[in-house]
DNA sequence: AAGTAATTTGAAAGCATATTCAAACTTTAA
DNA sequence: TTAAAGTTTGAATATGCTTTCAAATTACTT
């Protein structure tokens, strides 16, 4: 394997001269000329183990994600990876399988692996090693959820309105009587989808408090919660379930009291992947911009990285968009 | 940050035994005792940089799929991120995107960055770059499909006979008529899935050229496949579809022709993921014991790490197993 | 053409670790 | 008690890169 010192001597420079060749400071076309070509003639490649050791910085980015299996993180980190990826940042990916205590033992694995940045998916509460990170002023990024105890670039769903979206599609097209299922109080999203639903049947006068199920976002509460609300709730029209691993167990609660979407129920899900497509009737749903979001996080973190001494968190929203299929009925013909 | 040095000093005993006691050789107990208490108390961390530039590994393993959003992929790696990073082992992913001139460039990322092992999801052909990993003695560990004009340990799903299992589960219980949505020849495991189907059929004297459709493992060219198997032979009483992918297009196809699961046909699907619980009725699959395969992929890259002599490779395959669910109907009563 | 500004040089130090070696020290076995 | 075997020591060298510095060279201005 090519060193600069290699590089250097091919290319008649002195070694400092490659150093800074390769780390973008200014220098004479001649020898930037000079030495491209040696490095390609020596193939050379940058030694990211020898660099990171002078320098302290790894190139690599800690990704934290609930569950590798979670189609929403997957869909993600597709396109951050990208973006890391072509700025020479390799991603490091660890998975806390939704268990707090496990996070904060990954968090340090990567911080004893001196990763450049973290992006943690879907974290409600700080864990005790986020500070060492942010005395090494090692950037996070939290997306999906904010971190409560912890001061950081986040990135959202602006969850209320795409609640309140959904609601009033509804509303628009006759239906009064609305069911949510929804994730409870005690998570950020949940809370959050669940707020601009409130909000939204207030305004429009048709809230009812029997309408809200649920209390966990995951499938088998859903399951139940569904099953509960529409046994005691015949009149309800539509049903909004607000993740896509409760869409599935609402899905299934349908299924299992042999209801018949539209006819006998509106659903409308949330997140647009395989089972949208795949059930009868084809699913209406509040689809996330998951690609625009991975975009996003790359950026953010690049721009911290590069300029570690910026404390200035920012919080940035996207906006979901209702994508029409066929399980929805307009009750207005 | 602690060095080794401060371990030494505060153990009193010399940096090269505390180096020693890390790389696991034998020493006095006592010192052992000094040393792993200096550690505690310094709250000391090796840096892998440094003893990465030394040694010349990075502790980091290569993960490359097709895609991060494939369950497949993802499912599998959740297992082997465990193991791994158990192991002190960081898992380092690229996503192909199942482009082939994509994946040399990602291999070729990832040996810039001296990663210590390769785990490569789904390739059919050697890329140039593999040959370097060769040469320096990093292990490459192929999943799912071996990779032709490329030796190296695999790790595969036994294709042939989840193929034969399902068919025969099919033919026991009445149909003759079992129509195939197949991936097609080009791919290994379309190929390996296609041939048992076929081998089975003909065992049972009930092959027919007819009842095999498809030609590509995703879901637009399954769903086409599907619509016209079903629209040219209303004979057929099952469908067996070759991956998760196909599945969902194969269903997209049978609602389309709003024909009814079991009643009009029966169906019978590959890999249990989301879809498979969440549509009317409940599918019946060919599962696959990914947390297994996952295990299995960490200890032979494991194994190879630590004797990079052992120029043995092996091919190891997992057995499918039907779940049963409501898809399939029983003819025989 | 002279003066100023910008770039390059060569050498050296440092990053945290592994490994080597002869010499010194301990432990075990006879 | 002694010899043999096993450990540890301290110092040195190496890994590939970045950064520093004064001195030297080269490039722009006027």
């Amino acid at each position: 394997m090519a060193t600069i010192r290699d590089v250097a001597k091919e290319a008649g420079v002195s070694l400092g001269t490659v150093s800074r060749y390769l780390n973008g400071y200014t220098l004479k076309k001649a020898n930037m000329e000079k030495i491209a070509a040696a490095i390609k003639k020596l193939d050379f490649k940058q030694n990211y183990l020898a660099k990171g050791l002078k320098t302290k910085k790894s190139h690599a980015i800690g990704v934290v994600v609930n569950a590798l299996t979670d189609i929403f993180a997957a869909s993600i980190v597709t396109s951050l990876e990208d973006l890391l990826e072509k700025n020479n940042y390799e991603l490091i990916i660890a998975d806390y399988k939704n268990n707090i205590k496990l996070l904060n033992e990954k968090l340090k694995f990567l911080y004893s692996r001196n990763v450049d940045g973290i992006v943690l998916f879907h974290v409600e509460q700080a864990v005790p090693i986020l500070k060492e990170f942010r005395k090494k002023k090692i950037p996070v990024v939290a997306v999906d959820t904010p971190i409560s105890g912890f001061e950081c670039d986040t990135v959202l769903l602006d969850n209320y309105h795409a609640s309140v979206e959904a609601v009033k599609s509804l509303y628009k097209i006759g239906h009064r009587q609305i069911g949510i299922i929804s994730g409870g109080q005690q998570g950020y999203v949940g809370s959050e989808r669940l707020r601009g639903y409130v909000a939204a049947m207030k305004k429009y006068g048709v809230f009812d408090r029997e309408l809200i199920a649920g209390g966990s976002s995951f499938k088998d509460a859903s399951y139940d919660a569904t099953l509960d609300l529409l046994k005691n709730n015949h009149q309800i029209t539509a049903l909004y379930s607000t993740n896509y691993y409760m869409t599935i167990g609402a899905i299934q609660a349908i299924n299992k009291l042999n209801l018949r979407i539209p006819t006998d129920i509106s659903f409308i899900g949330f997140d647009d992947y395989d089972i949208s497509t795949v059930i009868k009737p084809q699913l209406t749903v509040v689809a996330q911009p998951v690609a625009k979001i991975g975009r996003e996080i790359g950026k953010i973190i690049l721009q911290k990285i590069t300029n570690p001494a910026d404390l200035n968190y920012q919080t940035k929203f996207f906006k979901a968009k209702i994508v029409w299929r066929d399980s929805v009925i307009n009750k207005n013909f």
